[in-house]
RNA sequence: GGGCCCUUAGCUCAACGGUCAGAGCAGACCGCUCAUAACGGUUUGGUUGCAGGUUCGAAUCCUGCAGGGCCUACCA
């Protein structure tokens, strides 16, 4: 037994998740947290909304709210939407925990203490009428390069110049519209990530194991060379600057940069969680505590992995304490929209509580794992939802289940029949099932979402495959016992498609197991030599046919949903 | 501007210098009748974006072109 300690990128306060969200970060830990835990490891599965910074404080203002009332809301909205689609947090906390705010500050003044820490004064655009500093990218006005009259601050989309806020013409706050606006210096914190950045570097060079993806982003950035980086930002709602303890002089009117404080959640939501259940967080994460054999993974979208490979890095070795530092990363690439962006203000693509008004949770984990955007991006499309609704769930794997639980109550009076001699059919498809799981669970081990959910698929398969040759149907006219053989295979198989279904349809899985009165202890992940692997229901013992798995969906509704949300390529 | 990635069957994707480029879905034909008209079998379908090059051998490596995308540190 190992312990594994997951990780999934903090969804942003500001609003639902869309689907690609989900798929890129929160499902596919939940799938490794379950599938770890069903072979027995323990498993700590820690999540939190990332609460501050401007767009935040803009969200609340837009609702009339006051910021910390905001999040109080949308956390409980996304904690909803989550339960909704099955995700097994052990803890969902949230970056404004009073322990996120004493670990932020904790790590500056480490970081401080060991020289790492400066203050600068830089010149940063401030808009009288919105009465803040502006971030580089609420800030509007004519490109200095092109002319173009709607530059960002941060960067021309026209001439795609990188751009500095004050160099912009005209500028105006993109807030509220107003020109008012004037340079005024700042005073911040910086990090100087250069010192670090040869640490970093032989860290990311012993991460062998970090997919592609992941070390070439990592690479880029130290290639270029690591840059001094600003933690602290002119903002009301956030983690106060402090020093020694108390407020920093000058400092007052300051909070940590989100960026700085959203990585530390991971941990601050552990120690949310050990203050709710008596839990030892500092045995997930000082490895002087007994972190030293914990397995850490971290979920992401390729957006994030930057912070995850160099920023949030630089902060826990800075830091010279002995905290635990990812072993495993696991980063995405998106889940678009027939192509395109989602887009709530296009109104292009579902989001997490609008899909479930549609269907449950399950229907969507199990598409958009199958699908998952591991080597490039990929397409959702209602085409392809239904698609493979229709034919994996509801045709192959749910129509098995239900093809054998009802011919079985029909046929053998609803009791589990005993087996007679194995035939090749039985023979065969017991081959195929070890086979089978092996690479199964090897998928599951290297978090090959795909392709575990391929294999899954091809497993249900074989079990119709099995029906067809064994055909208890036919043999229960002529052959008592062959059929009972066929149909106590049938079931057996029904109840292992269950559990290796599991990570991905947790809720069908146990209706299903339920149904066939599979013990609680025999629904582990199994091994593939398991000697009973097609032997854990019980001669005799009564069993009862599930309703209906999973619905099939409608041509019509389809098109229903393509016209609510902007489906097809426009 | 700089960097990285992608383009393979009608659709979504595999194949990562080596047997006829594969799978699922969609399509066609046959079979079964236990089942959500579900299931099983067979099968059609590709000049691997375009043009060159390297190699005994290229979807795979190199160069150029076309189209699409991402990152570029103050959005998070």
């Amino acid at each position: 037994m190992a312990r594994f300690l997951l990780t999934s990128a903090l969804p942003y306060i500001n609003g639902i998740k869309h689907l690609g969200n989900l798929a890129g970060s929160m499902l596919p830990a939940d799938i490794h947290a379950r599938f770890r835990r069903m072979q027995g490891h323990e498993v700590l599965y820690i999540c939190a909304t990332d609460e501050h910074g401007t767009p935040a404080e803009l969200a609340a203002a837009e609702a009339g709210m006051e910021v910390s009332a905001y999040c109080d809301q949308q956390h409980g909205v996304q904690k909803r939407a989550g339960e909704g689609f099955a995700l097994s947090f052990d803890w969902f906390g949230r970056s404004s925990s009073a322990r996120n705010r004493s670990l932020t500050q904790h790590f500056a003044e480490r970081l401080e203490a060991a020289g790492l820490l400066e203050e600068r004064t830089s010149r940063q655009v401030y808009s009288n009428a919105d009465g803040r500093f502006l971030p580089d990218r609420y800030v509007e006005g004519t490109c200095p390069v092109c002319g173009f009259e709607r530059a960002r601050g941060d960067q021309c989309d026209n001439c795609g110049s990188l751009l500095d806020p004050v160099d912009l013409k005209n500028p105006r706050s993109k807030i509220s519209g107003s020109t008012d606006v004037e340079i005024r210096d700042t005073v911040h914190l910086f990090l100087r990530q250069p010192l670090m950045q040869e640490r970093i570097r032989a860290w990311v060079d012993a991460a062998t194991e970090w997919p592609a993806l992941a070390r070439s982003i990592a690479y880029k950035w130290l290639d270029e060379g690591l840059q001094d980086r600003a933690i602290t930002r002119d903002l009301a709602w956030g983690v106060p600057v402090t020093k020694g303890g108390a407020p920093r002089p000058g400092f007052e009117n300051k909070v940590f940069y989100v960026w700085f404080d959203a990585p530390i959640e991971y941990i601050g939501a552990t120690q949310e969680w050990a203050d709710a259940t008596g839990g030892d967080w500092a045995r997930w994460w000082r490895t002087d505590q007994g972190a030293g054999d914990v397995t850490y993974v971290q979920f992401m979208g390729k957006d994030n992995v930057a912070f995850h490979t160099v920023s949030f890095p630089v902060t826990i070795l800075g830091s010279g304490e002995p905290w635990k530092l990812v072993d495993r990363l696991k980063a995405f690439n998106w889940v678009t929209w027939y192509g395109g962006k989602f887009s709530t203000s296009e109104k292009r693509g579902i989001f997490m509580d609008q899909a479930l008004d549609l269907l449950p949770g399950e229907y969507w984990r199990w598409y958009l794992m199958a699908n998952a955007p591991e080597s490039a991006d990929t397409a959702f499309t209602l085409e392809g939802f239904q698609a493979a609704v229709n034919a994996d769930l509801a045709n192959v794997y749910g129509n098995f289940v239900n093809r054998i639980t009802r011919f079985g109550q029909g046929r053998m009076e609803g009791r589990v029949p005993v087996r007679g001699p194995a035939g090749d059919a039985e023979t065969e498809v017991l081959a195929r099932m070890r086979a089978g799981l092996a690479d199964l669970t090897r998928h599951h081990e290297q978090m090959e979402f795909r392709k575990a959910a391929a294999e899954t698929r091809a497993l249900w398969a074989a079990g119709n495959e099995y029906l067809q040759k064994a055909a208890p149907w036919t043999a229960i006219k002529t052959d008592a016992a062959a059929a009972a053989t066929g149909v106590r295979t049938g079931l057996e198989l029904a109840a292992l498609f269950a559990i290796i279904a599991a990570p991905f349809l947790p809720e069908s899985s146990a209706r299903v197991l339920d149904a066939l009165g599979v013990a609680q202890g025999r629904r582990g992940w199994p091994s593939p030599d398991d000697p009973a692997l097609l032997d854990r229901l019980v001669d005799g013992a009564p069993f009862s046919a599930p309703d209906v798995l999973f619905a099939r969906i409608e041509d019509s509704q389809v098109a229903e949903w393509a016209q609510r949300f902007g489906g097809g390529p426009d």
